[in-house]
DNA sequence: TATTATTGTACCAAATTGAGACAATAATAT
DNA sequence: ATATTATTGTCTCAATTTGGTACAATAATA
């Protein structure tokens, strides 16, 4: 039996879902050698927005967010971690949801729940760029990959949403298989060291992080991939552990 | 002109703080050789609890969680960490609170606000052990120091916010100038060593310790202190940087 | 003056990391 | 075929960091 999620903007209250409390996912993927996140348009607003939403009254926080991410990218078992709960006063703008709602056709109430503050817990994933294509929502145009260095600009403190996952991303680089779940199931070192650097936004010493790789015992080897080029073929790789 | 903050038990609401979202803390000391936690217990309840709290509808999260620590520590300036939000549904235990509040003479209605469910956002703080008097509040007999190897059974999931904070503390343990908050402003490299050793539960080995510290560039060295001891006295250090 | 418990420093070996050398190789050009 | 080109996988060597011991210095006591 499948729970209804309530419909956001038809609500007067927050019935069905916590009051005062909401996620935001910054949710990665890699392509082309560059890392890119999810970002949503709402209808006819210019406003863009992380892919977020609202936790019912009887749902685990953590599902919540999943919930949402499986909605807007058809993905159900994606690699999430909490970064940080975004909590002053000074993220609480009415106008701006208000012009969300009215752009939608919605007049809501001055007591609207959605006008209400929130608290904001943010949560970064990582998923397989080629697996998803992203769907909008109800309240918006698009939810569309975008390069990390050519964001909109993005309502609320969604910016330092972005910057906190990064540098959540990054000091949890070395003890997460990152790579794992940014890529294929086969890859090669190349496309692994390209995820790396990526993320870190610097250059990193090929041989040596062959090695490291190699060393790691997670990694394993299957037949090489000829890519049709004038060059030594590189060998396809997998990860051994299991997907956390 | 001081914010008035709204009597708990007394509300049928939660008007004057946010609903469903609360904040539990980890208050680490370092005394005696052990790493402790502060843990208060409610009146006439045997009940063991973190030191929590509520947010104001017009308060910054942050800084519920300092006033908090404020009442309980008499100290405003915390070395503050978040590290997770707790909010599965399963640690929505109403018969819990309502024992506290009856045991505190209150008849809580059904409906009333803290009988809602709650999801909470862990903090850990590092503090001078020597500086505080903890005091208790007004649903709890006290508030007191338990050394980490000792806490009393916990209510809800409190174990496992004091398990994840601990976590946190030792994964940021090198990022952090973790002995400027937990020590006095002068100590010992035996002091700073026991610290770290507290932390990780683990033997450190001394000549490398004192190394990788001098090495940092953040001590400052002072006078020897003397201890009456039968041998050579060590030297005080202070920390360089700035607090926090 | 010898003894004891600690502390500060020096030193050596093992492990890790940073950087480059070089051979292997999959296509293309000759 | 053979030379050329770009890239990959492996090795090697030096620099740095880490783990561990040795030892001298020293503040009290016997």
């Amino acid at each position: 039996m499948k729970k209804r999620t309530p419909n956001l903007a038809e609500q007067t209250d927050g019935h069905g879902y916590l009051v005062h409390i909401a996620y935001d996912s910054v949710v990665f993927g890699f392509s082309g050698e560059k890392l890119k996140i999810l970002v949503m348009e709402y209808h006819n607003t210019r406003l863009f927005a992380l892919p977020g939403g609202f936790v019912g009254i009887h749902e685990n926080l953590n599902d919540a967010v999943r919930r949402g991410l499986k909605e807007r990218t058809g993905l159900s078992d994606i690699y999430l971690e909490q970064c940080y709960v975004f909590g002053d006063v000074k993220r609480h703008k009415p106008e701006i949801l208000k012009a969300i709602l009215q752009a939608n056709g919605y007049k809501p109430k001055k007591d609207h729940w959605l006008l209400d503050r929130f608290i904001s817990v943010a949560y970064y994933a990582l998923i397989n760029y080629e697996l998803v294509t992203p769907r909008p929502d109800a309240l918006s145009d698009s939810c569309e990959w975008y390069d990390l260095d050519v964001l909109p600009e993005l309502i609320l403190d969604h910016a330092s949403i972005v910057q906190k996952a990064l540098e959540t991303l990054r000091k949890n680089l070395d003890e997460q298989i990152v790579g794992m779940n940014l890529l294929p199931e086969k890859f090669t070192m190349k496309d692994l060291q390209q995820v790396y650097e990526a993320i870190l936004d610097e250059p990193i010493h090929r041989t040596n992080f062959q090695r490291k790789m190699l060393g790691s015992g997670l990694l394993v080897r299957h037949a090489k991939q000829y890519s049709g080029k004038a060059h030594k073929a590189p060998y396809l790789y997998s990860f051994s552990g299991k997907k956390k």
